[in-house]
DNA sequence: AAATATACTTAACACTGTTAATAATTTTAA
DNA sequence: TTAAAATTATTAACAGTGTTAAGTATATTT
């Protein structure tokens, strides 16, 4: 290895540093209490260095978007296995929600935030929203199965692939902002939010059976 | 009207002269660039006077958030008298969408920010989400008479308010967020936001209808 | 060994929300 | 009417934010 190739990979390292004292952070103490300075202080350097490796703060939570986009992907994807169109429909929902709700730092930076979309509007034609698109990509391939297998007949795939992933973001969106909870008071309050989304889910799983 | 009341009067019309003015900065320049500081310039005072009105910043977000769900309200209300149900839900629907494109500060107000569902559980007991409830509490009512209509056999109203609501909530923050912009590479990039708005609403309701 | 480039730090700017101390004003009481 | 008290608004300050410019070591090249 070269000595230009050990100064690259060097400075590799400190940019996934930085980004894993960032992912850190915002982990355990929210995306909002991420600031560059307790981002420094984590690594123990100063907090003018972390701009040597990245432009501003919008380029590292860029950075942990796409970390959590081929999370998400990652998950999806194993899931494209499943045979049965439908099945892989559901288990795609599924794995949504579960995500949301198990990851919702990520899934805020995913699908919530201003910020990272903002990034790739400024750094249009060089780049675009690669990982969230091949995420997409998934859903409008199982649907288009779906379709052969005789379900949603005469309906735009594109279309209803926006429908459904509306629907789940809506629910997941609504917990993660805390509405749902909010809403526990008009509808019987035995119930937790939890319920709620598994509830909501399976109300439009039936729903899309019925218009097979 | 005596001393103690004019008093109370002024007061009220100083609150209400801080909301005014954030509220114009907000709608002019966004919810982030809304600072404290910006809205006592904007009426001429020290910023450290608007903490003799409201107790902190989250307060006057949470005071605006009313308002906002007030005027959506309004909008709402006048669609009660629409006759046939199904035909007022869509009008709801339609109406939601539109509140959101035509108030997007409003409805990150509303239905996207964290803080004011936050400051609601701090107030827990004293105070709930009253005008929140009210809006939803209209989507219920507007289900269970389509459901009197003959839509929806067998499905618990609840539950398909909560998936309804969802889906247009889905539709419009991924709209007001960003995403949706970002999904035109993939999507044909002949169509624009506002249209793939409009045409997931109608996939939605011809899904409704089809469920009949 | 001197010049140059790289890596990092300190100091500083212009902001943010918020509080404590202070000054000005108005209201109440003697 | 005047002195005390309460109200109202202000200035100064704290602790934090993202970010940039200037300075300082260290390492590399000539």
């Amino acid at each position: 290895m070269s000595v230009q190739e050990k100064k690259i990979k060097y400075k590799e390292d400190f940019r996934s540093k930085i980004l894993a004292a960032a992912k850190k952070l915002f982990v355990e103490e929210g995306i909002e209490a991420t600031s560059i300075r307790k981002i420094a202080k984590v690594i123990d350097i100063s907090p003018t260095t972390i701009y040597l490796y990245y432009k501003d703060k919008r380029d590292i939570v860029y950075a942990l978007h796409l970390e959590g986009c081929s999370l998400l992907r990652t998950r999806m994807e194993v899931l494209m296995h499943v045979d049965h169109a439908f099945e892989r429909l559901k288990a795609i929902g599924k794995a949504y929600l579960s995500f949301a709700v198990t990851e919702p730092g990520y899934y805020e930076l995913l699908f919530m935030m201003k910020e990272p979309m903002q990034f790739l509007d400024d750094h249009r034609g060089e780049d675009y929203w690669e990982e969230g698109d091949r995420v997409f990509e998934m859903l409008i391939e199982t649907i288009k199965d779906c379709q052969q297998e005789g379900f949603f007949k005469g309906m735009d795939t594109q279309t209803l692939s926006l429908q459904a992933w509306s629907t789940v973001h809506g629910m997941a969106s609504l917990f993660l902002s805390g509405h749902l909870k909010q809403l526990n008071n008009l509808l019987f309050s035995e119930a937790l939010e939890a319920e709620f989304l598994e509830r909501t889910f399976q109300l439009y799983v039936s729903m899309l059976e019925r218009i097979k």
